[in-house]
DNA sequence: GCGTCTCCATACCCGGAGGGTATCGGCTGT
DNA sequence: ACAGCCGATACCCTCCGGGTATGGAGACGC
């Protein structure tokens, strides 16, 4: 199956109509219909049931989307990587969610710098779901990620920094003024969940990123759950207290599988080196 | 990137030969040259370091072979799983190695071809290494993995039986005769390990299937500690004594990540029961 | 140091695949 | 029954993939 029969048959698969997909390729309808008539005949399977009204996926065509969207996604971050191996200098992107580092960033990369065999590093800023989709793609090497709340089975992994939970709170809420709360305290509130993340939590607004998150706290719409190290790039008008008894989460470094580069290796030695030594010296 | 390019460039990435590559691609030299030539463009970067005596890759070539390889191991699944899907009557195939299944595969068989909702299973034999390569290439849809001892991480899992070791000994072995033995008794005994799975052991001799292992137990080459449940497929020449400390290993049912069966899933519950039913039965 | 051999690139030709326009045929909804 | 929509078919043209013949550069031998 060439690359090409694919994204076409994918395009087909999402429209489910000729016209519209062909529009969206770029082409014109006849040699889509051509070519996914010949894929059909290759694959000796019919993908799409034609009706007067538009068409359906069959059984195999249902498959050949899911996976064929995952196979063209390998197909090109194979690509992207060559291509980012190629470039003259290398470098190591680092993508990172704003407060996503437990704060050991900064550390990290002042210490990476000063390594014999370090490369330049360019840290990308993105969003929640964003750090493991540059992963996949290859626009990203490595990325911190927090381990109970996301899936890090798809990738290799170091963990860097175990960290309790608090809760954030707006300035009047009734357990503002606490030392500490259990969650049994917060049973009532409207707790925030992030979107993309599985989380305990299934009550209260879905958050997309830290700035709605605290603009709904601040709201009083919600309050949240969130690592410690998250405190430190909250809000000033907001509160922060201690959840005794909140699942720890485990901040961890993320980078693709199988990945052989001796600059990441280098870093992932550093970023622990460096994370056990802020863990001692706290 | 076209699949057939990507082909191309790993044939040549493997013979670093053009002359042999397009020998093996059953083409002419010529075309196969054009074809790197411009896929090298298209990245924008060079792949082949050519030299007077054959090529060697750059940094960019060794990623795009490395990421290639499972690109095009991933288009070719999507493939083969599309055309089983659209195949007449739809079955499930199960890949399995003798002795590997813990003894419940015939209960399980037994017990899934009652259901209403059951297909046709086709039980496919096969090879310690290859049983994963089945599921990734969508030969297979299932098949029963021993957890520690194999790689998990790349398929959903589902655990159905842990299980003690007994080891395999020659029967005029000196501990043939004992009721039980340690970990530490075999310190000094050539322990074999199976190729392709990792294990405590270095020593002893490697082995790829159970026949040759059982030959060279017979002979007295090695001995073998293995699941409980292998011991009823052992030669009936051999001894097994159970290990009171071996690390107990458990089969678990794998299958390839994120698949959406309602067959693969009615097999999955239906050996979950059985195997838990068998449990409390013993 | 020069010839030779090996190996990849280039030049050129041919057939077929990919893309375009025009049109047909079938199902649907009114 | 008819109009309209949508995919398939027919036909043409261009360009790409593959073939043969040959060039050119580095490596090895004498």
């Amino acid at each position: 199956m060439e690359t090409r029969e694919l994204v076409y048959f994918l395009a087909v698969a999402e429209e489910l109509h000729f016209g519209r997909a062909a529009e969206r390729l770029g082409i014109t309808q006849p040699p889509l219909s051509r070519t996914i008539l010949r894929l059909e005949r290759r694959l000796g399977v019919p993908l799409l049931e034609r009706g007067g009204r538009g068409t359906v996926l069959t059984a195999a065509g249902e498959v050949l989307a899911r996976e064929g969207v995952k196979a063209l996604a390998s197909m090109e971050a194979a690509e992207r990587r060559a291509r980012r191996a190629g470039r003259a200098e290398p470098r190591l992107v680092v993508a990172v969610k704003p407060g996503g580092d437990g704060g050991l960033l900064p550390a990290i990369l002042t210490a990476y710098r000063d390594e014999a065999a370090a490369i330049e590093v360019k840290v990308l800023v993105c969003g929640v779901a964003e750090r493991a989709a540059r992963l996949r793609d290859g626009t990203a090497d490595v990325t911190f990620l927090h381990d109970p709340l996301e899936d890090l089975t798809e990738f290799d992994s170091e963990p860097l920094l175990r960290e309790r939970g608090v809760v954030a709170l707006p300035p009047g809420h009734r357990l503002a003024e606490r030392t500490s709360v259990t969650m049994a305290d917060l049973r009532d509130e409207p707790l925030a969940r992030w979107r993309g993340l599985r989380g305990p939590h299934t009550c209260g607004p879905e958050v997309r990123d830290g700035a709605e998150l605290m603009q709904l706290v601040a709201l009083g719409i919600a309050v949240a759950v969130v690592p410690e190290s998250a405190a430190a790039v909250m809000r000033g008008d907001l509160v922060c207290v201690p959840v005794t008894d909140a699942a720890p989460t485990t901040v961890v470094l993320a980078w693709p599988r199988d990945t052989r580069s001796p600059a990441l290796a280098a870093f992932v030695h550093t970023a622990t080196r460096v994370a056990t030594a802020a863990h001692r010296s706290s």
